[in-house]
DNA sequence: GCGCTACTTGACACCATGTCAAGTGCAAGC
DNA sequence: GCTTGCACTTGACATGGTGTCAAGTAGCGC
């Protein structure tokens, strides 16, 4: 699949995500697609048996591309709790705003489509690993505040670094990518942290 | 138009809601508000020329049978900023979870249709106001926390609030509707009052 | 009985997704 | 040089939901 026509098939992915990003979401038809890849609408199908497997697909090409492995290190490397919540959090608004795109139209998707929810759930459910991370560390720091369990602060602080949160932020508050970052963090140690 | 037909237009207002509790969102179509409603597909456009206007109509027919505008007098009679937050999260808590299928409805199709974006966005907007309103005693009480102006604290709440947010801690973590309203609360303390 | 109104019935256009079948062009292997 | 296979093209078609159109019907006030 991947090795037989690698040219195409990349063609096609950087073709969804160009377009993603342009218009975030829901505008963008598999024609589309197949205009912008330089191929016919059919020649999409050969690759990829329905929108939403293109779709899923396309969040694999672009995590590779941007090496998110990679700048997580950094996130694992913390060495204290509170280190560790600032860095996740610098990470993911910076990654939000590279894959926003994409994820839009996965998010639309879910709402009908069985396969896009669980891709999108797997998604999320490794950024809530990371979050409940954060609040292990914390706690062993002794630095957890008493009126959070690890469980709650995870399910808070996950539901804080939404994707839906961020684009409310950024495009209806009109948040730069920093302020986003910076009010973030203030407010998760503001919450999370013992005084 | 409303004074027309009341019967029948309560009647299709009605069985939309309904439909929408069961099964939030999407799924339903004109069709099946049509067979709920026991009328015809073709009367349901007699009146709402689109399902669009048929969803705008349907969240204005919940407002007002669960009379928003009484239920948040209290909020509006709070004596201190903090009784003021505390009773707007606790208000829109209950809210939500009322409104929900509605609101998901209408969401979803925020995102290609220009109509149910303004509807939607009005509404938020009010929201949004009883947020600013709450900062603004907070900031008269003295007890506005330095880390905050009126506007960021603003936006801060607001993105919390967000119906997606409740979706997310509900749906997904589990969370009963006064697990949200107490977390919620302790959250905005923690976050926004001077300590 | 007349005419108005609300509603029904059934056909149809539209648009995006996804399927199917036949055809083309190129390159590797004999 | 010819065949075989593969990636792709072309064009037609099914599906499902929204929205439109036109003709027909049932009830009600006058």
């Amino acid at each position: 699949m991947s090795s037989a026509s690698p040219d195409t098939r990349t063609k096609i992915l950087q073709a969804t995500w160009r377009l993603m990003e342009q218009q975030p979401g829901q505008g963008v038809r598999m024609s589309d697609i197949a205009r912008a890849a330089g191929i016919s609408r059919q020649a999409v199908y050969l690759h990829f048996p329905a929108r939403v497997d293109l779709l899923i697909s396309t969040t694999q090409y672009v995590d590779q591309v941007l090496d998110v492995d990679g700048r997580l290190a950094p996130v694992r490397n913390a060495a204290t709790g509170i280190e560790q919540m600032d860095r996740l959090i610098a990470f993911w608004g910076d990654h939000v705003e590279k894959i926003y795109g994409v994820a839009r139209a996965l998010l639309a998707m879910r709402e009908t489509d069985a396969a896009a929810a669980s891709a999108w759930d797997e998604r999320m459910s490794a950024v809530r690993d990371g979050c409940r991370s954060v609040f292990e560390a914390l706690l062993r720091d002794r630095q957890l505040s008493d009126d959070w369990s690890v469980e709650t602060a995870t399910d808070m602080l996950w539901a804080m670094l939404s994707v839906r949160t961020w684009e409310q932020l950024t495009a209806e508050c009109g948040w730069s990518a920093d302020d986003y970052v910076e009010r973030m963090q203030l407010q998760a140690r503001l919450t999370f942290v013992k005084v």
